[in-house]
DNA sequence: CCCGTCCATACCGCCAGGGTATCGCTCGCG
DNA sequence: CGCGAGCGATACCCTGGCGGTATGGACGGG
């Protein structure tokens, strides 16, 4: 046994976030004095030494720094652990789906429909999330399965490609670009594209949106243009054009789940998305 | 805040992989009443109920299979983490390399000279394993990079390979096959092949050998044969001889690290060794 | 030089977690 | 059919650990 508690480790890792004691404490509405015993036994219990206090300024050890790190992660897979349990135990067994809004490539009904036909499926929740976030939700048990876009970080993730599409960008009527019958970056650098609220690795210009209603909106206003995959036709108005732009490589749609996932309601979710995907 | 403490989540695996909890008592060192209590109460915390107790009979729900599978992975998460911190708190760092014995295609003495003369180098400590215990040892904590062959599991690391090598076979000389200039795997249907000590998913027959000398003993006996990386020339003594195999697939040998590592140490020794091999 | 900041120490009270004794249920066996 | 063994739950006690308050001591800024 190696004895260490994970509240412990939590209060090692506000104090290393803060590097300071006494907003840690406040942090996690507990007095100063316990959070400095509990972390110097945690010290003692670990046999290193975690920070380097001196009576003015707290600095990480570079075992404290790898504690933070690691630290961090663990209690990651602590709650995410409780989270998946207390959505197995729930009376009603549901699959959560997390995609963005408009990312399903026009899909999801058909999958939705097969799905519903085999033995194993349950009632599948649709969750709406922003940009970046479909990784995280899914690592940390808030959801069962994704569909995502692009190049996210899959580590933690398994998954299955399910459909590989060639991009186009989505013009306002009467754009200067909007009869050609294709297009190159270099013709867009000049144009405003906006960017996912909430994301920060995005590009700074260009106005922030929240869903697919207010990018086309904008779109539709003059005030920007998106590069969408294909599937994305489907959804757009008749104000507005799409036109094939040639020099953006083509962005895959997948299926990913959380690693060592092995619900036969997901196994059989998966398996309906492939062949679905395959059938086109 | 969720409130679940590692120790009762250690309880009830342990509850759940005994399904009796007065064996999992005497396996914690603790009296049965505490652990039913302390169970009974992660249930409470979790809304969840784990256990179907039945006055003769305990029984996993299906949150419970759950948080069995996710909680085992969080509790080795947690002990990783610890093991990695007091690792890095040993006054004198180094680094901590695991393979297989003769498993470094005669590379290590090359990349072991190379890295020495990097500036974030530390002194590196060799660990010697069985045959599928690299990637365990990695994600527990227990060392900081691997030389690994073949297609191990590669959940939680990642990896950069060095080398794709041809196999041969390893014969006594004056076997039968010893003269040919290149055999198949129907030439090796009928030999015996020893399999590594301690390794569950191997073939049954064979006899059982723990390192390299106790295997090439048993081939200059005549008493086995076996298929390596070309690399193992190297390590043959006169009385045996090596003949390429045909049509076994070359075995590619990797580099592989614990995912999220970044130390400069670890990465120094990564882009040493991938330089070194890159360069034959 | 004094005051403010911030971490450590000292001390106290309470409850959680561990121990012992015992009960209740169920199954197997004579 | 009745008894005993096995096993989990309950009741009760006691101790140690955790959290709180008060205070000390080191350092830096004005």
């Amino acid at each position: 046994m190696d004895g260490i508690e994970a509240r412990e480790l939590a209060y090692f890792v506000a104090v290393a976030e803060e590097l300071n004691f006494t907003r840690a404490a406040e942090r996690l509405c507990i007095a100063q004095p316990p959070l400095s015993r509990a972390v110097k036994q945690l010290e003692r219990r670990l046999g290193v030494t975690l920070l380097e206090r001196s009576s003015r300024r707290v600095a990480l050890t570079p075992a404290g720094q790898v504690l933070l790190d690691e630290g961090r992660r663990a209690l990651e897979g602590l709650s995410a652990a409780v989270r998946r349990t207390r959505r197995a135990g729930r009376q009603e067994p549901r699959l959560t789906l997390v995609m963005k809004a408009v990312g399903d490539g026009g899909m999801l009904p058909d999958i939705l429909a097969a799905y519903e036909k085999e033995p194993d499926a349950v009632p599948v929740e649709v969750l709406f999330c922003g940009f970046g976030e479909h990784a995280a939700l899914l690592r940390g048990g808030f959801a069962d399965v994704g569909l995502l876009h692009g190049r996210p970080d899959l580590t933690g993730l398994d998954h299955e490609e399910l459909l590989v599409e060639e991009q186009i960008v989505v013009l306002r009527l009467g754009h200067r670009l909007a009869g050609r019958a294709a297009v190159t970056l270099a013709d867009l650098k000049d144009e405003v594209m906006p960017r996912w609220a909430g994301l920060p690795g995005d590009r700074g210009d260009g106005p922030e949106v929240r869903d697919a209603g207010q990018l086309l909106q904008l779109i539709a206003l003059g005030h920007a243009v998106a590069v969408l995959p294909e599937s994305a036709r489907a959804y757009l108005g008749g104000d507005v054009v799409a036109v094939p732009v040639l020099d953006v490589p083509p962005t895959t749609m997948m299926v990913a789940w959380p690693e060592w996932s092995r619900s036969p309601a997901l196994a059989a979710f998966v398996r309906t998305a492939t062949e679905t995907a395959g059938r086109t």
